[in-house]
DNA sequence: TACGCAATCTGAAACGTTTCAGGTTACATC
DNA sequence: GATGTAACCTGAAACGTTTCAGATTGCGTA
C-alpha cells in the first residue's frame, strides 16, 4: 500500500503506530496532554520513516512561513557587503526552521515596493532591510501595519523596532581623534551620503569632535560609492599634494581605496606624511593600504545580530525591541598579525 | 460577511463575481476552456481586490514550491563573491515568481547534508551550489535521484545538467601568454586548490601554455584563500627579491593581493620589473595594484546564468541542459577608464 | 454501584489551491 | 422534435497540517 517514492506525512506515522493523525501531529510538537511513551514511539517511527515536516501544511493551517525576508538592492555595490549580511542571517536561522529569503529590488524603482509585495502576499513572518534613512518610509509602513522587521541601520523609529548597527558616531570621533594625535592638523571627510542615518550620525560625530578638538576640517562630499572612486582620487589628488589635507577620514573602504591612488599619486605615503583612517569591512584595505589606520565594520556579525533580535521581536512581539550597537573596533596596523575578526 | 483585513482568496473573487472557485482559478490561469469575457471579468476583480495567489496554497496542491535554493558555505571568504552571485540569482528570479532562499552549510559538515535536507523536504524545485569539483558528490546525489540543479563551475557530469562557468583554463592561457608578452621569464603560479574543477582547469591551461612557450614555470601551491594571504606573501617575497621570478599568475584577487604586498617588500614594481596577471571579481585589484594585468569574472553575470539556465531546465526537463561559458575579459591597466563591467 | 475526574486519545473541519468528472446551456443537424 | 456536440462552467475531492470539541479509559471516592 505504502508507496516506496511517497514522503512520509503525519499520516503514515500513524497508520505505523495504529494512531490517530491529530495524536501524531501533538506528539511531534510535544503537547502536554500526549503520554510520554507514546511520544516516544511516534518520534521513533518519525525518525525511522524519515519524516520531514510539509512546510505548505503547516503554513497553509497555521499562517505562518517560517520565512526571513532579506529585502536587498541589485545595485552592485562595491565590495559585495550584502554578502557578509545574508551570510550571518543566514547562519543564525540555520537551526531555528527558518527559511531565508532573498527578495530584490532594483534601484530604479521604489524600495518600498518588495516590502509592500511581502507583506501583501504574507510571504515572510519578518524583514530585514538596510541602509536606512532617518524617517524611513519602509519602517513607517511596516510600523503601520505591526509587521515585524529588523532594519541594518538606526531610524527616528528606532525605540519601536529591533534593528542593528554599527556606531558610526563613535568611529567618526575615534578617527577625528587618532588623525590628531598622529599629527595631522588640515584634516579632510570623504563623507558618506547625508541622507542615510549612518551618515547622519558620521558627520555628526566628525563634527562634533572637530570643533571639540579645535580643528580645521572640510568635507569633500558624499562620494562613496564604485562610481565616485575615480572622482574622489581626483578631486583628492590636489588637496594631498599641495599639503592643504594632511590627515582623512573616510566614510568606507572604496573611498580609502581612491584615497590611496590620490595619495600615491600626489607623492604621499599613508602612515608617513599623511594620515588616513577608514572603516573596513574586509580584509581588503589593510593589504591594499598598508600605512592607512582602519576600523572593522562587521557586517557578518551584523546580519547574525539581525537574525537574532528579530527572532526575539517574533518570539515575543510585545516586548520591548532589542537591538545591537556595534562599537568600532581599531584593526592592527600591521598586516602581519592577521585577523582581528572572528 | 467580508472582512476588512482578511487577504483575498479565490472564494472571494468567485464571490464577487457569482462564479465558481474552480472557474476563477482556471480563469486566472488563462485556461482555454473559460471565455474570453468571464476571464476578463475574474481578471479585473482579482486586480481591484488585490488578489495575491497564497504559495502555501498552490504549493500544497501541486507538490511546486517555486522555490530556488542556492546553497552557500557560511564561511568567510576573502572578497565577498557569493553577493554578486547571489544578486545575480535574484535579478534574474525577480519577475518569475520564483523565490530564492539561501541555505548555508557551515565547513564543518559534508556540504551534500543542505542537498540532502532540500531534497528530502522538497524546500525547492531547483538548486544551485557553487565549487564544483570533478567527480562532485553533489551532483551525482542529484542527478542519481533527478533534482533539477544547475552549478556553477563544471564536473565530470557537465553534459547531464545545466552549469556556467568562468573559462579559467583559457584565462591561464591568457595569462601565461601576457606575462610571456611583456618580458617575463621566470614565471611563477599562484594555484588554487588541484581538488576543486576550476583549479584543474586553471592548472591545466598554465600547464599547457608553459609548455607551449617553452618557458620555466614554477607552481607555488594552493593557497588562495584569505587566511593563506601572509603565508603566499612570506613566500614569494623571496623569489621576488632574488629575481627568480618575474612574472606570477595569480589565480584569485587574493592572491593578486599577497603578490603585491610581496612585491612592495621586495622592491618590485608591478608592471616594471615584475609582471603580475590576476582574476578579479571586482574591481579591488585594480585599484589596489595598479600595475597589475587582470581579468575580469563576473559574479554577478554567473548568477544571472545560474537562474536562467537552471529555469530553462524546469521548464523542459528533457531537453538536453544548457551551459554558459564565460570567456576572460581583459581589464583595462589604467583604472582612470572606469568600468569595463556592467 | 455510581460518579467525577484526570489522563489520553480521536475524528472532523479548515486553511487555499488545482484537478477531475460531470453538468448545463445553446445551437446545429437529423 | 429528438439528438449530438461544442462551449462553458461547477462541486467535490485532495494536498498535509493544526485545532476544536469531544470520546474513551482507568481509577479513586462517595
Amino acid at each position: 500500500m505504502s508507496d516506496k517514492t511517497a514522503r512520509p506525512t503525519l499520516r503514515t506515522i500513524a497508520q505505523a503506530t495504529g494512531l490517530g493523525v491529530s495524536t501524531v501531529s501533538r506528539a511531534l510538537i510535544d503537547a502536554p496532554e500526549i503520554g510520554a511513551k507514546t511520544k516516544a514511539r511516534v518520534r521513533a517511527v518519525a525518525q525511522e520513516v524519515g519524516y520531514r515536516p510539509n512546510r505548505a501544511g503547516i503554513r497553509l493551517r497555521t499562517g505562518r512561513t517560517n520565512v526571513i525576508s532579506v529585502v536587498l538592492s541589485t545595485e552592485v555595490e562595491a565590495f559585495g557587503l550584502s554578502s557578509f549580511l545574508v551570510h550571518g542571517l543566514s547562519s543564525r536561522l540555520a537551526d531555528t526552521g527558518y527559511h531565508l529569503v532573498v527578495t530584490p529590488f532594483s534601484c530604479g524603482s521604489d524600495p518600498i515596493d518588495p516590502i509592500r509585495y511581502v507583506v501583501e502576499s504574507a510571504a515572510a513572518d519578518g524583514i530585514v532591510f538596510a541602509d536606512t534613512r532617518p524617517d524611513d518610509p519602509r519602517a513607517r509602513y511596516l510600523l503601520d501595519r505591526g509587521f515585524p522587521f529588523a532594519s541594518h541601520g538606526r531610524t527616528s523609529h528606532e525605540h519601536r523596532h529591533p534593528f542593528v548597527d554599527f556606531d558610526n558616531r563613535a568611529f567618526a570621533e575615534m578617527g577625528v581623534a587618532q588623525l590628531a594625535a598622529a599629527g595631522a592638523q588640515r584634516l579632510g571627510f570623504v563623507a558618506p551620503p547625508a541622507d542615510l542615518s549612518y551618515g547622519v550620525e558620521m558627520r555628526a560625530g566628525w563634527e562634533h569632535t572637530i570643533a571639540h578638538l579645535g580643528l580645521s576640517g572640510q568635507a569633500i562630499g558624499d562620494l562613496t560609492s564604485a562610481d565616485g572612486m575615480c572622482r574622489i582620487a581626483e578631486r583628492l589628488t590636489p588637496l594631498f599634494a599641495d599639503g592643504s589635507l594632511d590627515g582623512l577620514l573616510c566614510g568606507s573602504a572604496s573611498a580609502g581605496l581612491a584615497a590611496a591612488e590620490a595619495a600615491r599619486r600626489a607623492g604621499r605615503r599613508p602612515g608617513g606624511d599623511l594620515q588616513l583612517v577608514a572603516k573596513e569591512a574586509h580584509d581588503v584595505l589593510r593589504w591594499a593600504v598598508p600605512g592607512a589606520i582602519t576600523y572593522g565594520e562587521n557586517f557578518r556579525r551584523a546580519g547574525y545580530d539581525l537574525a537574532d533580535v528579530l527572532l526575539d521581536h517574533l518570539a515575543a512581539p510585545d516586548a520591548s525591541p532589542r537591538s545591537v550597537i556595534e562599537k568600532p573596533q581599531r584593526c592592527p596596523l600591521d598586516w602581519q598579525t592577521g585577523h582581528v575578526r572572528a
